[in-house]
Formats: C-alpha cells, structure tokens, sequence
DNA sequence: CATGAATGAGAATTCATTCAT
DNA sequence: TATGAATGAATTCTCATTCAT
C-alpha cells in the first residue's frame, strides 16, 4: 500500500539512531519475509526513515541482510553471557542454559526465522562475519569447562562432546518454537498455550540432564 | 537476460508426466529460494514445461507452492510407513524412528528447507490439508503404542508424551540438518563430513534412549 | 511525462518486427541523449512496445546501446559498398566517397552522435563487434586497390596511406557535421543552410583532391 | 555504496581556491561521462568539496557544465593567442596553427568531450556565452590576415574562406583523436602510438599546405 | 495441450538537490 | 563558508500472469 501524503516531518539528524532504527525494522521485516520477501520500500516505512538512507548506510538489500544476521547472533551470545554460567554449580548451569535457549527464542523469534533464512542462503553472509567465530568459541569453551567440572563432581558423565551437546540443547527448543505454525496443526495442539510452553521446557530440561547423566 | 528462441523441442503430450515433471521441479526451486525467492520462469525451465502449463495445472505460484508443501508431508509419512515399525521390538522401533529421521532429511534435504519456509508462512498453505492431519494423527498413535509396549515390558518409563518424544526425535536431526551452513561456521567444523554424521546418529539414538530409560 | 491510460492495443505478436522497433527506437534515443542520459522507458514508448520486451530482446540498457552500435556500423559500411566504388575511375571513386561520407552524415546524423558517445564510452561496446573488424578491413583494402590504381593511371601520387587518407575524407565532413551546433555559434554562420553545405562538400571534394594530386 | 563518515578534515575556507577545485574536478568529469553521466557526488569527492558548494557557487549541475563549457572555449582561445601567428611568415603560420590544433587536442583531450557533449545539447550552454563568440571573431579575423599575406606574397591561392580553412584544420585532427578508441579498433592500429602520431601530424601539415598552395 | 511473446504492476537502486547544524 | 544527513522523484530492472497463435 502507497502511503499518500502522509507528509511526515522531516527526520530528526541524529545518524547513529536512524541507522539503529533502519536495522531494527530490517530485522522484523527479514524475519517474517525472509531475505526476497523482504521489502526494501517497507523497511523504511518501518524505520520512519528515507528508503535512500539504507543505501545510504547499509549499501544494498543484501548487504543490509547480512549487517542484521550479524547482529542477531552477536545478540544472542551476549544475552547468554550475562548469565555468568561459569560462577554456577555444573548441574545449575546447564538447567540455566537449557532454561536461556528456550527463552531466549520464545522472546526473539525473528532470531529463529532469521537463522533459516541464513541457512536457505548458504550461510553466504555469516561467513564474513569473524567476530561471530570467535565469540562462539568462547562460548564452546565455556560450556566445555562447565562439563569439566560436573564430570570431576561426578554429576556428569565423561566424553559428552561439548558441540553436540550446545546443538542438542538448542535443537530441542528451536524446532519446537520455528516449526511451532506446522507443529501446531500436524499434532492438533496448540504448541504455543502457557501450560505447553511449560511444559515442554520441562521436558527439556530433563531430556539434557539424562543425557548427562552418568 | 532472458534466453530468446531455444526452441526446445515440444514437449510430448503427456499430462500426468508434465504434472510431475512440475512438481518435481517446483521443489527444488522451492526448497533453494523459499516461497518469495523461488522464479516462475526458472521452475518452467527446469520442468522443461512451458510456463503456461503450470498455470494450467495449478492455478498459481501460491497454489504450486502448497501442491508441494502437501506432497512432501505424505512423501515423509509413506516412507516412514515402510518400516513397519508396530513389527519391531519397543526398543529397536525407536532406533528405527530416530535413524530414520535422521536418514531421511540427510537423503531429502529440501524438505526441511520446505517446513522452514511453511513455517515463514505461519503454515497457511498446510492448513488446508486435511488428508495430512490424519495421517500424521496415525502416526502419533503408533508411537504411542510403542511407547505402552515398551513400559509394559519394563524398557521404558511410563508418562512420555508421545508427541514431545517425537518432536525430540525430530528436533535432535532437523536443527542439526537444517543449519548445516551456519553450524558449520559457527562451531568451526564440517558437521556433513562421513564420521561427523556417523557420531552424531549415535548421539541421537543415546539421547533418545536415556530420554525413555526408566 | 506518464503516458495516462493511453490503452494501446495489445501489439502484434511478430517478434522480429518488435525487435526492430525496439533497435530503432534505440538508435534515436541513444543519438539525441547519449548512453547515460537515454531513458529506457522512452525507447519503450518510442517502440510501442513494452518496457519489459526491452530486457527480453537485448539483456538491458547497455546491451541494447552495443547492439544500436554494430547496426549503425554494420549500416554505414553496407551503404558504401552499394557505390560499387571498385567499377569508377579512380578520381571519381574518391569523388563519390567523400560525397558519399558528406551525404551519410547528412542523412544519418545519429551515426555521428552514436560514434561519439562510443568514443565516451572508449569503444567498450565495439570492441566486442568482431564482424566490423572484418568488414571495415575490406573497406580500406577497396580504398588502397582504387589509390594504387590512380596512381598507375597517373593521377594520384605514390606512398599516400589508405588509412591516413579515409579519416581525412571522414574527419572534414565529420567535424563539420558533429559541430554543428557549437560551429554554427563560433563561427555565427548557418554552418547547415543549403548553400553552406553545397559550398562544403565542393571544398571537401578539392581539399581531398589536392591532396591526392601527384 | 556511498562512503560513511569519512570525516575529511574541513577545507580551508577559501572561497576562490574552492571554486577552482570544483570547476576543474567538473571538466573531468563532465569529459570523463558526459552531462548525464557525471555525477554531482564524484564532482564534490574529486575537488575535495562539500556538494553543498557546487550548489552555493555554481547554482545547480547544468550551470556548472556550462561554466566549464566557457572555461574550455576561452582557454584553447588564450593559449593560440600565446603563439603570435600574426608574427611568423604566411606559411610558418599556418604550420604553426595545424600543428598547434594537434598538441592542443592531444594535451587536452577533455575539450574534445567536452564539444562533442555541447554538441549532443546542441550547444545550448554555449548560445549563452557572448565572449567566446568575440574572441573567436578575433581569431578568425587573425587566420584571414595570414592568407592574405601568403595571396599578397604568392605562396597561398586566393579565394580560401578563412572559416572553411579553420573548419579543415581544426576537423582532420579532431576526428583523428575523438575517435581514437573506435578507430583503433577499426583500422586495427594504434592511433596513439609516438610513430603514429608523429606521422599523422606531418600528414595533416601536408594536407593543410597543399590545400592552400597556388 | 502446448508455445513463448506481451503486459503491467512492482521492486531495487540512483541521483540531484535541500536543509539542519 | 562548510558539512553531510535527509529527501523525493526518477530510473533501471524484475516478475507473475495473460493471451494470441
């Protein structure tokens, strides 16, 4: 739909805002339409911004894509940072984590949608993102040192690779909540209602705590 | 730029055989772009159809784009039929069901890319199919009775939803597939390779065992 | 300006005659406004075709400028070998071929345009056109035939390079014509009215034949 | 993609200086690409400005192509006064000004672009420059007065239009260099190369000389 | 049934110009 | 005078869909 005349009043000069409202709409708009639904036109509209100053700043469609891609998932592991798992007992850090996962994406689904859209594009634009690399290393490396110390407590088995299981706790939620439009159909439930929510993350927890389990 | 005058031979008139030629098609293009990347044209010349013909066949873009959705839901649940696993032992039949997953989105990659991007549609194209529901409703029933098998023969605990049992089952393979790319990047280590696959099936079946163990 | 609901019919389906609308529709455009300041849309409207055959036919915007080149090349050649230049005595031949020069830019002032804005362009379009190369070679070799003949009769003097001499015969027309508009200026003369252009093409004719005098 | 934040140190305000910078950064440009094709960005970048002052000294892009328009016209005008013709011997002269069209085309190659593109706007930016139209009578004036030095001393015919002679000997070198890109591909030699230029320029000397001689 | 040319409504991108600071 | 962010109007190009043959 043309907006027509709506006349808004010239934006305020403030550069470093409009590039953070142009990103924040762009993340909305790519989460619900993905990178070729997007549009550029509506990503203005929702930055209350000129369509030229997202070229302006972010140099294209695409370029704009990969700046919120990059942005998303350094978001998510500094969300996991403020946990400070590494201060808890072995046992509480990873209910804390398997706890964050599901959160996490409950309250951030553009992150999940995000995420596929990535995936359908081969990862293109995550490849040139370095930073990315090296603070998920640090984060493997962390849950590497929880495991560590549960198996040295005993509350932990050994030789679980601490890869496969940041991809098992993830995936237990993340397929629950992306697939959450066709999951509630082919099951015939609402995967989504309060007490679902609950307990699944339940089941979660548990499911992670038995794989750990000595 | 268009390609003008190949001239490709015309097709024989087989209608059926256009049909599938279509849809066959239609899934690949689908699964590598999604819904709005996905080109009309490019579907056409990989059927090598002519155009007209999938408006002939299927109305529109929108309509090809559920034929596929539908088809793909019943290709799942017909080759998951096949093992017939009411035949097997509580705990082989859930190995079964946990390789099998994984097994078939490594061998039909395009249907996860398919769910992802139902899913970005908030599955308004599956909601219209009703012959699936029922199917996947079957489905579930026979996990659960598997599930009763096995705690009356002492294998599993009792109270495991079946349906959070099979969305774990799926979840565990389908965010390990789907975000291969990704995955790839961000724990710095090809999760496709012949051994990385080979370990994490197992992880999988351990996973699920522990999860029903008593 | 928008065309408003002019509601052309429906054009013809006669591919080749749409092609070469487009291309002359082109020609014009590209003459008058050079490559950067052509408009597409105008070229459409010029055709009576659609924007979009534009693309289907010749890629794009560029693409089109080099096809408009090679047929202005291929053109001004093919004109020329229609003189049969190769059947006249020698002052004649050369008579007839700056005559010929001076009355094809006169008719064809596009030509002169297009050339000119290929040289803006550095020939990047006619570098790719291998066929003029070929039959611009027969050209300057007809040229040399006709000066070595001269020059047996003679009427010409020896050792005049056939190249050096066919941009003289080009370049005194050419300037004129392609000044035109800034010659007409600086010189506050009608450089075009009919006595002006007759006065010319006698002094391009002596200036040529006195060059060639023995 | 435009360049962000580069924070150039402040020019120094100096009003006439800016002026300059912009102006000779436009005839590049303006050479370079033509009125359509330059861009008022790259002009700013290249003389080091803000576009903000193209604007403030020069009203708006069109204004600015025509300041150098005039600026290109007066300077070939000044540096032919600098040789004095009126000076030498008829002939001497007369050799000076062809060869002085050469250098002056080869140093100054942005002139040629810079008429043919007044020539392509069909010099509508010159119409408004009443000086140039004086300087060139001047000029004119002066070319007359060596003929008829050269009539009165037997070396030169009589009856050569100073303006078709001007016309001549400014044409057979233009030509020759405007169209040195298509050229060279035409006739498959470098135009451009020492030897070549070298014997073009005697060729011309010749051709001039010939076409005056009694 | 089959073909592919033609269409119109977008969609991405570009650009000269203006304006707050 | 100088800066560069912001604007809106084009402009090129794309795409699903229709229609004559």
């Amino acid at each position: 739909m043309d907006k027509i005349a709506t006349q808004s009043p010239r934006q305020k000069r403030d550069p470093e805002e409009t590039r953070k409202r142009i990103l924040k709409a762009a993340k909305k708009e790519f989460a619900q339409l993905g990178l070729a639904g997007a549009r550029v036109d509506t990503i203005a509209d929702r930055a209350k911004a000129n369509k030229r100053m997202i070229y302006h700043y972010f140099g294209n469609k695409e370029d704009l894509f990969q700046a919120v891609i990059e942005e998303a998932y350094l978001d998510i592991r500094a969300a996991e940072r403020k946990l400070k798992l590494e201060l808890l007992e072995p046992v509480e850090a990873i209910k804390a984590l398997v706890r964050f996962s599901w959160d996490y994406y409950l309250k951030n689904p553009e992150f999940l949608a995000l995420v596929n859209s990535e995936n359908l594009h081969r990862a293109r634009h995550l490849k040139k993102a370095q930073t990315i690399i090296e603070v998920h290393g640090r984060f493997i490396g962390m849950v590497e040192e929880i495991l560590q110390r549960g198996v040295g407590q005993g509350v932990f088995r050994p030789d679980v690779d601490p890869v496969q299981l940041v991809i098992t706790i993830a995936g237990i939620s993340y397929y629950y909540q992306t697939n959450r439009y066709t999951g509630s159909i082919i099951f015939q439930r609402d995967l989504m209602s309060d007490e679902a929510r609950e307990e699944r993350l339940n089941f979660n927890i548990d499911t992670i705590l038995r794989l750990l389990r000595p």
